[in-house]
Parts: structure tokens; C-alpha cells; sequence
DNA sequence: TTATTTTTTGTAGTTTTACTACATAAAAAT
DNA sequence: ATTTTTATGTAGTAAAACTACAAAAAATAA
């Protein structure tokens, strides 16, 4: 769990002289990792004593542990600087924060992916007959790439962006099919409605999208995917690549499920490849 | 810069007994950070005063100071346990694993991407009067994605993962037209075939692939991604998704030069989606 | 309010830890 | 073989982190 939040959590039971370290430890996170005790005493107005009280208090074993856990969560996650780019930003600025951004918003929906979920998702395909991709806009690409993935499971599978297909096909699904609807928005009506017809006809509905919205009600299985997509412009859109991600998950847990039987199976796919290589 | 990197560096620089200590720092990572300095000595079979050096070596201040690098670092890529799938894993494993090995992949590729060339591709970008994204497979959905995402940017756009039509395509570039190539081998000959047709008729090439194979060399402005793809089945490709991140880091440069005539156009797009939503 | 208890906070001292200076041992060069 | 250089450890120092305890503040009861 987070240092952060741990800090926040016990924020009401600090005492007031471990809030004033607390308080400047939130300000200035970056910072207190390069401090001494004695340096976040004296800028915390506080004693010595009452900075390793607060260290305690926040559940480390001391100052020690509490610099280092600090400085780990802050690696791991740099999304407490700015991400955001901004008109001024130099290229190397913008590439790093894109990069930077996306590894966090994974870390983030990685801690918050419903691990029961993903095995129900995982059991579904992989007694289906048939599998198909559903998606529109950005999401009918990531569909796309699904279907390319587990193409190479040795599965019956399909993509479909285009909602008139997505209909024909939805139509001609039989029990234990499973369709995998992908949306960022989880209420693009086209999609809602393809999929209502996937269940009328007995299909299975995986939905990769956010929660508490039409699609992941409407699911058989939801996987939730909620990322804070920022509006700012220049804030480049992860939820694609999370539900890419998220279809990786996928695949693996069905190649473990195959076993060794799929090793011969992925050879032969990379042979055949390699003849249309130079 | 990554420190395990830097202390494979010095390797050949250290002393003996230095060397000692580097072996075993190297063979237990993630252990050292919860090392005290007499802990690490007795370990390496070393005396304290030599791992002092040992760390100033290696370029850091002192024993503090590399526990807290080192620590950080393995926060930010826990790519150095085993990020592997094997068998035996449980659906957390995986699911941690996979979202894992992206982000840390993400992580090296950052570090390892060429600042110049990035400017030199957006700069190309920005005067074209048509781009188009060619890839095949896997690509092919990267190249879907990315059309989907520069067209938002008010750019003539197009993507084509059928050798036909790239190739017909191809003939009708002109000069300062782009085409992004993006592929995971860099030596797909129905791809490079395309792309020479692409610089006869005048148009720039941006290549997004692994450097040192054909793609890169014919590319004018070549985009090196080096993932290092494990071959091991259960292992994802996460090499697409890097391309993806490229493609949002192009999409954001390409973004910040436009400035705020942009906001307006897609505030007005944003609302044309709107009414596709329940 | 005042006295008493409880809680909070800091002072002063202890222990631990990192680091330095120097001496010895090993290796290299003369 | 002897001197010079380099490498490594011993012993000691400075410091930082932590503890025990006492003073101060706050809460409670008379």
C-alpha cells in the first residue's frame, strides 16, 4: 500500500506535533527523502523524538524504514510531480512524462484489477468455441490486436468495429461463445446494443471497461478498468494501452490453462513467419 | 541511469575485494536495501571500509546514499525478479507480472530513446499534408490506433496494413508527405517493398522498430525501440504497446506545436461523440 | 477554580551506524 | 631483492538514529 495514503489515513489520530511532520512531509515528499532526521525536525518545528513517533505512528519501524519506504513508493509511482505536459515542455520533458504517465496509470489499475474477475474472464474463454473482439473508435483498434493475439492461441476468434457486422454476428452466437466488448466510455449505445443481442442469442459478454457504467452492467463478466483520464489536452489517452495490457493478462492465463501443448503450436506460427521476413 | 547498469559498468574498474561485493549486490538486489553496511561486508566477505568504497566506485556518496538508489531503482522496475510467467502461478502472480514487465519495459525504453530524432519526426510531421501508418499484424492495429489518434489532430490520415493498398498508396506520396512504418522485426519485406515505393514518389519515412535492421536503415528518420522480446511462450509482446507510447508521444509534440487553435477543434469533436453515448 | 491524572513533547544521554585515518599486506615495478 | 605502488583491513571518530526520562501541556475530577 501506498506511504501516502498511510499518512492520510492516520492523519486524525497524529498527534498535533507529528501532524506539523506529517503536514510538511505531504508538501514535500520529493525532498524529506535527501533529509536527515535532525533536518526534517528543525523544518517541521518539531524535536527529534516526535519525527520518529511519527515515523511509528505512520506503520515503519523508524526513520530509517520510513525514508526508504518513502523514497520506493515515489520511484515506483512519479506521478506526484507533474505529468501533465505543458506548452513550455522540451521534447525530452514531453517524452518522458508520455512514458512516465502510462507506467503509472498501470501500476495504479494494476492494484485495483478485481483478481477474481480475471479468472471467471480466463474460465469463460477458455471453453469457448467461438471468441470475438467488439470495439469502436480507439477501442476497435485494441480490439483489433486482440483478435491478432489470441488469433495465435489457437482460437476461433474475430474483431468487429463496425456495428452492422457486430450485429450479424452477435446473431449467430451459440452458448459458452464469448464476446469481448472493449469501450473507454463503457456507454457508446452501438456497442450496448450489439451486445444485447450476443446475450439474447446465449453468448457470454466480458466487458473491459470503467465500472458503474452501462457496459459492465450489462456484462456477464466486468473487468474494471478505471482510469482517470485527464481532459488537459496535451495528456495523452492510457486507457487503451491498460485494456491492451489488460488483454495480455488475458492471453497468458489462457496459454497457462493450454500448457505445454501450445508451445508446439506457437513454433510452427513463428516459422511460417519468418519466411515473409528478409 | 539505471545503478545495476552502472555497476556492470565499473565491473573491470573495481578491485578485487570491490568486486566482491558488486557480486554479491548484483546476485541479491533486493535484499541489499535491507542491508546495514556491517551486514553487506560480512555477507561479501569484505571489511566495512571497502564497501564505502565499493559504493563510491560506482558513483554514489556513500553506503546511505547507494541503498537509497538502489532501493529507488528497484521500485521503479521490478524487472529484475522474475517477471517470467511460469506454470505455476496463481492468477495474482500473472496479473502482477504482466502489468509489471510492460511498465518496466516502458521504463527502458524511455531511458533509451533518442531525443533529437523524436523532435526530427514531429518536426516532419507538422509540415506534412498527409500522413499515413503502415504495419502489418500485430502493427497493423498500432497503425489503426495511431490514425485514429492523429486524425483527432485535424491531419489527413490514414492506415493500411493490406501490402495493396500500401503500395498504391505509396505511388501517390509527395514530397514532405509521412509515412510512419512500425513494425516489431523491422524486416518484414512486404513492408520494406512498400516503403521504397513510399521514397521514390518523394515521401519522408519515420520508421518505429528495432535499430540495426533494414527498416531503420532505409527509414529517413528512424525511431530505434529495442524491446528486448523474451521468447518464452508465456511471456507478453509488450513491444506493441511501447510503439503505442511512441505514437502518443508523437501525437503530443505534434499537439504542443499546433498550440491552442487545437483545443477548440477538439472540444468540438468531443462533442460530436457525445451523441453516440446513452 | 484547583488538584490530579493523563497525555504530549522535548532534553539529554546511549547505541548504533557510517565513515576516516592510518597501518599492514599484497602486488607491481625497478 | 628492494623499492614503490596499490589494495585491504584495523581501529578509532563523527554522526545519526533511537531511548529513557523528565518537563510541560492538556484533560479530567474534585
Amino acid at each position: 500500500m501506498q506511504l501516502t495514503q498511510s499518512i492520510v489515513r492516520n492523519l486524525a489520530t497524529l498527534r498535533k506535533s507529528e501532524r506539523k511532520v506529517a503536514d510538511y512531509v505531504l508538501e514535500n515528499l520529493s525532498d524529506v527523502i535527501r533529509l536527515r532526521i535532525t533536518d526534517l525536525a528543525a523544518q517541521a518545528e518539531v524535536s527529534e523524538p516526535t519525527v520518529i513517533r511519527f515515523c511509528r505512528a505512520i506503520g515503519c519501524r523508524g526513520f530509517q524504514d520510513f525514508k526508504m519506504t518513502l523514497a520506493q513508493d515515489l520511484a515506483a509511482s512519479p506521478g506526484f510531480g507533474q505529468i501533465t505536459v505543458n506548452e513550455t515542455d522540451s521534447t525530452e520533458d514531453y517524452c518522458h512524462k508520455v512514458f512516465d504517465s502510462t507506467a503509472d496509470t498501470l501500476r495504479k489499475v494494476r492494484d485495483q484489477l478485481e483478481i477474481g474477475v480475471i479468472t471467471q474472464a480466463v474460465n469463460a474463454l477458455s471453453i469457448a468455441n467461438r471468441v470475438e473482439f467488439f470495439g469502436f473508435g480507439a477501442s476497435g483498434a485494441v480490439a483489433a490486436d486482440a483478435q491478432h493475439k489470441f488469433f495465435r492461441l489457437q482460437l476461433a476468434t474475430a474483431a468487429h468495429s463496425d456495428h452492422h457486422i457486430q450485429n450479424m454476428s452477435a446473431t449467430s452466437m451459440s452458448e459458452g461463445d464469448v464476446v469481448v466488448a472493449i469501450s473507454q466510455s463503457g456507454r457508446t449505445s452501438a456497442l450496448l446494443q450489439s451486445l444485447s443481442l450476443v446475450k439474447e442469442a446465449g453468448g457470454t459478454v466480458i466487458s473491459i471497461g470503467p465500472s458503474n457504467s452501462p457496459l459492465a452492467e450489462m456484462a456477464d463478466i466486468a473487468i474494471e478498468v478505471n482510469v482517470e483520464e485527464n481532459t488537459e489536452i496535451y495528456t495523452p489517452l492510457s486507457s487503451r494501452i491498460v485494456h491492451l495490457v489488460v488483454i495480455d493478462v488475458l492471453a497468458i492465463g489462457l496459454a497457462q490453462r493450454r500448457g505445454p501443448s501450445l508451445k508446439e503450436h506457437l513454433l510452427k506460427l513463428k516459422k511460417g513467419l519468418k519466411t515473409l521476413r528478409v
